[in-house]
DNA sequence: GAAATAAGTTCAGTATATTAAACTTTTCCC
DNA sequence: GGGAAAAGTTTAATATACTGAACTTATTTC
């Protein structure tokens, strides 16, 4: 029972290069949150109690924030730390191979009816719809890529979303997101039609 | 554009509980996957190239390891540092954002209300808005990071989108796309608010 | 344009993360 | 049981994470 075989042991290397990958994509990462929500460091420092130099520091890959900082800094975002540290770029993994029928896993019938709204083949593998279910109507879909992800806003009516085990009942304004690598669907459990948007995240 | 309001910002807290509760179950998680393995200190420190010391204090939330030393055990592990810092039962399959939910809206003022309906932490860099403008709004944007494309679809009213030189008008049910890494504005030129579905892909 | 305010960086000091080596405890043979 | 080997803990020294305050740079405001 031991490990896979251990990698460079010298300690030179660490004093070579101090950060590895990670820090430089949390760097990156950090950096990027800040801006898209417009807040200074020193809004941040208070939010999550994290020195402002520290921070400036981290987003400048000078600093090697330890998990108890890195994660206040998740929860300033409102994010637990494994969403903040999950790196984005390194999904290269598996090129999904979703061919031009993009509609081929939804039916398009009485019940429900599907407008794709994203153009195809975007560089990222995003999908984007409206969604309109009759009364009654339901969207049953089987498993979907490993990783998939699906997003959707309700619109209009009162829906049932299941995913799995879980199971969660939405109305007009609210917002969800599950694993769509599992068997799932989406009914309409109100009066009326139901209107919702989906995102489809493949990675 | 603040941040969530600060909470208990003395640091006598700190001083008093070096550990916040992340680092205990860090210590958990990583005694438990050891266990399972039946590796020794030892053989994940020649692994992890972490020193065997260290991760016993670890393991005993008697130190609180860096992003880089994270990482390392991580991939020792045969892990990213997302799964393994994400209590495995906290594996959100299923997130629920409600109608009334203001904890996204990261930006708002007179004339333009933006509510983040996808908490970022997907693993692609997608994100997915809703916006909302007064009659005579305006968002205007400065440019997003390289390679980033904006996909919106009007759900009500009527708007001008300007991305560099090009323009266009659509109206209830138009869709576009167009590269936001460069300044593009968003304008409200119909009577009545507008409203509209809008997601940023970055790459 | 100058003064004022905010945002970001650098600095020096302190706390602590990290390591190698010494030490203690457990496990395993005989 | 007793000795050996492995597993785990503690120690002392060093590197660096982290902070508050001083400083520099951008942004506002008049």
């Amino acid at each position: 029972m031991t490990p896979p075989s251990p990698k460079v042991k010298g300690k030179s290397v660490q004093a070579a290069m101090p950060f590895d990958p990670t820090s430089n994509q949390f760097s990156r990462r950090l950096k990027q949150l800040r801006a898209e929500r417009g807040w200074s460091l020193d809004a941040l420092a208070n939010a999550s109690d994290v020195s402002r130099s520290m921070l400036s520091q981290v987003e400048r890959s000078q600093a090697n924030p330890t998990l108890a900082v890195a994660f206040r800094i998740a929860r300033a975002f409102g994010m637990s730390l494994g969403e903040l540290v999950e790196t984005p770029g390194a999904t290269s993994s598996l090129v999904v191979i979703r061919a031009g029928d993009h509609a081929y896993h939804y039916r398009s019938d009485q019940d429900c009816q599907i407008r794709t709204l994203s153009p195809l083949h975007l560089e990222k593998d995003v999908e984007f719809y409206e969604v309109q279910l009759k009364e009654g109507g339901a969207l049953r879909s089987a498993a979907h890529f490993e990783g998939t992800r699906e997003f959707l806003t309700v619109q209009k009516g009162k829906i049932r979303v299941e995913s799995a085990a879980d199971s969660e009942q939405l109305e007009r304004g609210d917002s969800i997101n599950y694993r769509a690598d599992v068997p799932h669907a989406i009914v309409n459990v109100g009066k009326g039609e139901a209107i919702m948007f989906l995102v489809d995240i493949y990675r």
